[in-house]
DNA sequence: GTAACTATGTAATAATATAACAATAAAATT
DNA sequence: AATTTTATTGTTATATTATTACATAGTTAC
């Protein structure tokens, strides 16, 4: 699914491009090594489009590996609740998309009664192709 | 509560140690830097430590913040399956034992029926305090 | 058109983490 | 007790991830 790129800076739109095509997360060097031939040189280039990328929902951070994944959902401004499943032996990542999960993660409070504005969730396992 | 320390090794209890001294997460370098009156010198000491600590549910990673808090849970042997709330103000971190969140999270199954032997959750808000 | 804001380019460096190798110590086996 | 194996330690160097700081340029709002 094609995404808006609207409202996206030159470097943005770079960053973004190259983590679409990605299945996979990438890392931030990994990044900067590939958008190189477009004219970005330095991390700062790199890491400043990834932070907008984040916040507005373009793409994750996948936590637990360092690395950048684009949002597959359709709403896809969805910044602030995030859930993964993660293959520990062939590190195949994919975002969960299930309502009942989020909506249970969203309603959830603890027992001081805080509310939580965001949550990020990420899953371990195998996978079935490497079962 | 005091954790069982045996079965640890001379620089895991160290490190142990100083971080259930301390109230909040603890970034490896600061821990290094801790110890270093204890001997602890390089890095690789400390994050040897670190790695088995985790391993055995001593301690968890909160992911977010590359940051190491000891586990607080009564068991104490949950390694795979923790769930946090992080105050993006002022930066606590409270693990969360809710056992129907925990009996939730370990029974959820996505679409491809995958099943997850681990999950980290991390949940951000502004805390009580911090309103 | 100028002020305020946003984005860019660049160099340097900070912060986080691991690789590689030598040496010791502890536990298990005989 | 000697041997083998396994876990732990110490150390140097380096890899990986991320930010600071500052100069410049483009855009938006008034």
């Amino acid at each position: 699914m094609a995404q808006k790129q609207q409202n996206l800076s030159k470097n943005q739109k770079i960053v973004l491009d190259i983590i679409e095509k990605s299945v996979q997360p990438m890392k931030a060097y990994s990044i900067l090594f590939n958008v190189q031939k477009k004219g970005l040189k330095a991390p700062p280039q790199v890491y400043r489009a990834l932070d907008k990328l984040v916040e507005i929902g373009k793409i994750h951070k996948i936590e637990s590996r360092n690395a950048f994944i684009a949002c597959r959902n359709s709403a896809c401004t969805i910044a602030n609740a995030t859930a993964f499943s993660i293959c520990e032996s062939c590190e195949d990542v994919k975002e969960i998309s299930s309502s009942k999960l989020s909506k249970y993660l969203s309603n959830f409070q603890d027992k001081e009664g805080m509310k939580y504005n965001k949550y990020n969730l990420e899953f371990f396992g195998i996978c079935k192709k490497c079962k």
